[in-house]
DNA sequence: GGAACCCCTGACAACGATGTCAACGACAAT
DNA sequence: ATTGTCGTTGACATCGTTGTCAGGGGTTCC
């Protein structure tokens, strides 16, 4: 036992720094953050008292004041701003992202932004104090043209899932329009021609794309967009739900839905099997989901690739913190695949 | 134009201290150092002098350098340690934690474990060199014993979703083993005897308390276990999905299994369905997820409240971490609800 | 023998902020 | 006129670490 009064266990014992590993093993300071950072130039028997002083104080450095004092400025954490973890997309991206992360050595600052754009501007800042090497950011706010002064002081920066406005940033992302116009193209050709889009919020980038590439298709075949009603603003399924229920109820209810997200599509989807019409209105879902394959009918979706553009994102960022310069924004487009499994091949009834 | 050579936007602008910020202000920097913190005892006249020259530079304390003086310790930064961020249970109590953190002001660092043991002392390690005032923990390592050193030193800590071991801790969990008797005595009542427990990797605490209460109810109708296989090592739907095949192919199948978590679930219904035997097996899954009610049959569940889970563990994280001291650790119960949609109401075929 | 070099080491300043403290001026009470 | 109090202010030390630099000691090469 060493003394009687550590016995009392109520004082809290002090965190050992430098210093205390110093004096343990009779150096100076500078020798131990020699050791502690591989530095050449430490006579063997010296580092091997030091790294016995460290191992017995339990000591590890400190890395707020060490990046206080290092010359090259990074912090070796980043920030990952996600619309919502809860959204299994957001989730394998995020997964994707933390993973590079880790093994570059990085800590990852997660927010949800719950699609809020002042939380949007209040998390960057709070990121920017705590002085992040780089933003991993699912744009939300009608503009980024804010972030140019963080990025002149050296911030890096890289938009998911969709791009930013007001500035040029690297971005990694689907081709929303091109997908909507595929999936769109796909119930044309099955014969339907009332078609509605469920949308998400319209002030998201992927929303209006979605929409672009919906009148793309609409407009292509000369049908008149009148029978093609777009519903926007939906965020979550109920509100889904409830406009898939409108729709149906209404004097002429479209024979086909293109729904512009997953949680779109799981409204829908609810919506029509309570209906009993799940084997007569055509679906196709932007995002593959659990059980798309095993509800009935299967439901026919456009599959992104979330891993894939998490990865992406994060090469990307950790590419620009490494060689900062004057790179040219570039926007990478990761494809999607049209997956079919019934509820997007149903035909509309004859007329 | 300020200047010619300002065009070339070559060099990066430096990012202001507090010294820039004294000098544009004419006063001293621990004046400006006043004004940020809102301390008492600033002429209103200097404090807008103040204020002007720091939204001028739009000057940001670095929270860093700020942490390494304060008297508190305090980062206002926690750490949040996560089986997988893909599981939608874990997603959903990430959430919630998040969600306590930023209305109390901190910024959270998330991990994801996937279930490796050394991932948990890698990223514990990681975190407490970057001094964070707490952490939330879903337990993988055999032991936790080794946090006690870092608690001394003042580290708040909080188990989620699962029971530390070889150490007291604060925990925030379902009663798993009562959730899994009554699970199992639900299929026992329909007529089962010959029930099957799909189940994670034996190493995980939920998984030793799912199997105990599975067994509790086994024996209390005096039932032969041997009747009544455990499959454990199911880390992923493929796996369980692959188990849940071979147990319908062997001789003596089971007529009902219990899944022990939700990606289980996944792939004993994807079997089932495949095998065209989903009317057939009983099937009563752990955890709730988005499309149990509209499979055929609807997956009757064992539904945890994930996000109340989330919610009390942060809450007691920061209780923890605003109150310092000698609290004894409480094991908190959050309910779990039993849910009837069908499949785990599939009686026995008769003999 | 002396210059030149290399290895090893620690004193000290610095990073960007806050805590401590003493000094200053204005004003009230004696 | 003197003293005491209070609001205001900034010089300076400090937090835990790394960058700079100079010095001591040994070896090598003229």
């Amino acid at each position: 036992m060493t003394s009687l009064s550590s016995g009392s266990a109520d004082a809290e014992a002090r965190r050992a720094t430098i210093r205390d590993v110093a004096q343990l093993a009779g150096v100076g300071i500078k020798t131990v953050s020699r050791v502690a950072n591989d530095e050449p130039n430490v006579a063997p028997a010296t580092a091997e008292r030091v790294r016995k002083a460290m191992a017995q104080l339990r000591w590890e450095p400190d890395l707020g004041a060490r990046n206080l004092r290092r010359s090259d400025g990074r912090t070796h954490t980043i920030g990952l701003l996600v619309g919502s973890v809860t959204n299994p997309f957001a989730a394998q991206v995020s997964r994707a992202i933390e993973d590079v992360a880790v093994r570059r050595g990085s800590a990852v600052f997660t927010s949800t932004l719950e699609e809020d754009p002042d939380r949007e501007l209040a998390s960057i800042a709070a990121l920017m104090r705590r002085r992040v090497d780089g933003i991993a950011l699912m744009p939300i706010a009608p503009s980024q043209a804010y972030l140019q002064e963080e990025i002149d002081r050296g911030l890096a920066v890289v938009c998911v899932d969709r791009e930013p406005r007001g500035i040029a940033l690297d971005a990694v992302r689907s081709d929303s329009r091109t997908a909507a116009t595929i999936a769109t193209r796909h119930l044309l050709r099955r014969g339907h021609r009332r078609i509605a889009l469920l949308l998400d919020r319209e002030d998201l980038w992927t929303a209006q794309q979605r929409r672009l590439g919906f009148l793309d298709a609409i407009r292509a075949v000369g049908l008149d967009t009148a029978d093609c009603p777009i519903v926007p603003g939906l965020r979550d399924a109920e509100s889904s739900g409830m406009a898939a229920a409108r729709l149906m109820k209404s004097a002429t209810p479209p024979t086909a839905l293109f729904c512009g997200k997953n949680l779109i599509t799981f409204g829908a989807v609810r919506t029509l099997q309570r209906l009993g019409l799940q084997h007569q209105i055509a679906v196709v879902g932007f995002d593959d989901f659990e059980f798309a394959d095993l509800l009935d009918p299967g439901v026919t979706v456009i599959a992104q690739r979330p891993s894939q553009i998490g990865r992406l994102a994060a090469d990307r960022l950790f590419a620009r913190i490494e060689r900062p310069g004057l790179w040219v924004p570039e926007v990478i487009d990761v494809p999607t695949d049209l997956i079919e499994r019934g509820s997007g091949e149903i035909p509309p009834p004859i007329e």
